[in-house]
DNA sequence: GCATTATTTTGCGTATGCATTAAATGAGGC
DNA sequence: GCCTCATTTAATGCATACGCAAAATAATGC
């Protein structure tokens, strides 16, 4: 799972930060959890200065932050940021949809999209959950690139990465996400026919639905920080 | 304007960052323009550790990208851009707006709105573009902080950074706004009512007609870099 | 025994030097 | 005159070192 080979030209700073992430989203740096610099730096076999970097970087995408003298902090996720974080990406998944939308892409153009959804349909036969979230993600950031907004790209990466977290709560403790489908599937048809309004609607409903289960559910179980 | 006061507490990293910042609005670092490391601390009076900190922030932000061997790039924003970033803020200030109305605030709430809108008018009857643009930040600021997600207003605050190079075209070359200050009142009567789809819609269209405006004219106007 | 001060420890911010490597320059062949 | 390859140049990425300030610990007075 851990991929960490040595990509030859990249710096030791990005190395650093994509293996913290890493770190991060595998559960090994606990949410809540502090470090010392020269802790990272000696568990990923460098010097402090690239780890610094990273951090700096992770630091702007909202996953830890910097506390003088106290190492730096693994930051939860609550469920209240789970809600804010969900609404900004069903916001701009929505503007995506319907820029697609707009776009009058044609079916050869669409089919990645159509082929996430057909991975997705097939692994909810199979009630294959961990192949279904992977189609699901990629779903997710190919309807986004559709919709031709590099800003809106990035922003929905980073969110996305966030929300990554609770991944295993929203995979193993809902129900079969088989509504989920319909929805992909009525996004996608209306990209297809160029309606924009119904792209637009239909995907923010559905990102609104996800969202009250997974806030329910973490609110539910318990869950202050994830 | 340049306000480089000797903040005593805080690191040279962030005061480059900030000051970095500052020289990128203030026009004395062009978009397209390169910069060495050893130059902006030189410039700055510090090291190139604190520099590169900085800079890696403000790769984060959007603002430049360091290209190894040619120096830092000051990135340009083109129209395309342009309409890319007044896509997000439309799409996440609505957000905001139709929170707020959900919200349920008090008159008092909204006292910081009220008053922005206020300053914009008296700024328009005395033909103070300057003012106005002062007041009708405050507003979407003021705005976004209402409708309470964190990191909407992170996300707002980015690309408005972004946007506010282009400021002296929006302010000096279209016409005075006069409509523009119509919306923002709708949009406060919405959010007092508690007319939560109005205040979204109506906070949409009017970014959107921010939007056609500044993308035409730039274009218009031939600026394929700002 | 507790509080308060003195001392030590330790983590961070920054400066500096060096090795790497891409770009620039020059030499030589065609 | 122009293209190719070797050489030089120089900016960066990184490691290291050091001083400072905060936290932890010990010591002293009450």
């Amino acid at each position: 799972m851990t991929s960490a080979q040595m990509d030859k030209n990249q710096s030791n700073s990005q190395r650093a930060a994509t293996a913290i992430r890493e770190l991060i989203f595998s559960g090994d740096l606990l949410p809540g959890s502090d470090h010392l610099e020269s802790e990272l730096a000696e568990r990923l076999g460098m010097s402090r200065t690239p780890i610094r970097e990273a951090v700096v970087m992770l630091e702007g995408q909202g996953l830890l932050s910097v506390r003088p003298r106290k190492g730096v902090r693994i930051l939860p996720v609550s469920p209240d940021d789970m809600r804010d974080i969900y609404d900004v990406l069903t916001a701009l998944e929505s503007l995506a949809a319907e820029n697609a939308a707009k776009a009058g892409y044609k079916d050869e153009d669409l089919a990645d999209l159509t082929d996430a959804i057909k991975r997705m349909d097939s692994a909810i036969a199979e009630e294959d959950r961990h192949a279904w979230a992977l189609a699901d993600d990629d779903f997710h950031r190919e309807l986004v690139r559709l919709g031709g907004n590099s800003r809106v790209d990035e922003i929905v990466q980073r969110m996305s990465n966030q929300v990554r977290r609770a991944r295993w709560v929203t995979l193993f403790v809902r129900p079969l996400p088989i509504k989920s489908n319909e929805d992909h599937r009525a996004v996608c048809e209306a990209i297809r026919s160029g309606d924009a309004d119904l792209a637009r609607s239909r995907h923010q409903q559905h990102r609104q639905h996800a969202r009250d289960v997974l806030v329910q559910l973490l609110s539910g179980l318990g869950f202050n920080r994830v």
